[in-house]
DNA sequence: GACAATTGATTACAATTGTAGTCTATTCCG
DNA sequence: CGGAATAGACTACAATTGTAATCAATTGTC
């Protein structure tokens, strides 16, 4: 997969409605989004800058404009997340993972699952 | 501390340098930063912006500049991780986590570090 | 069939960002 | 002392982003 191009902050929000309802109309984004974040045409305009950066595709169905991702959002997590990682953390992972570990919120459920993935991480590939 | 303003991508690496090395004139902050990266008066243009924003403050010292940062590294970090969680992973700490442990290099001790810090977040705030 | 409602296409416009250049004051060198 | 170098202040200008409004085409309704 190509790079995705960069998506702004409320583009994002956007994609993560398509991500998770795909294919809608415009119409319907709105209606996903929420209520008074943003106008229609506000919506509309996200929609065409996305299509123009290639990252989502419309089709016409009837008179409206059908869009849907072109890009997983595990892709474009890749892309912002290194990004981040490179621009906040100086590309240091551990760093990093000791910020959030620190920082937010974990339930001791996932501490138990992240736990269990460093076990796995750690033995199969030294 | 209130929350830092937001910082761009190359307001970033300048503030960085400046973590690095502060107090610094202008020209002191462009023979840190990768050679040509930017021209000088660029940078000037970010030390400018910067103070604006509020996030660093200068003296003058004879005829040049010299700057300090307002916010500790630590502090610009946890707001930008906290924007970070919740723009591309909806807020969820643990899919983050791991994200990076599936995508990034974790070197064997590294991965020794982060389960020591779990084990300890664990126990000790259940 | 004429008018209202809907939808996309086009246009708008200020703020932020990237990337400097020019203008001006000072200071160092010969 | 006079010109050159230097540093900051001010100005520039296009691209991106946030936030829509207007224009135009289509479609349903009476």
């Amino acid at each position: 997969m190509p790079d995705a191009p960069r998506i702004s902050d409320s583009e994002w929000e956007v994609m993560k409605v398509l991500w998770d309802h795909e294919p809608m109309t415009a119409v319907e984004v709105l209606a996903r989004l929420p209520y008074d974040q943003w106008k229609q045409k506000t919506v509309n305009t996200f929609l065409v800058r996305l299509e123009t950066k290639g990252v989502i595709a419309s089709k016409r169905v009837g008179r409206a404009n059908v869009y849907r991702t072109l890009y997983t959002e595990k892709e474009c997590r890749r892309f912002e997340g290194s990004q981040f990682l490179s621009k906040v953390f100086r590309g240091q992972v551990a760093p990093m993972m000791l910020h959030f570990i620190e920082n937010e919120e974990l339930s001791e459920s996932d501490i138990d699952k992240l736990k269990k993935l460093l076990d796995d991480r750690g033995s199969s590939n030294g």
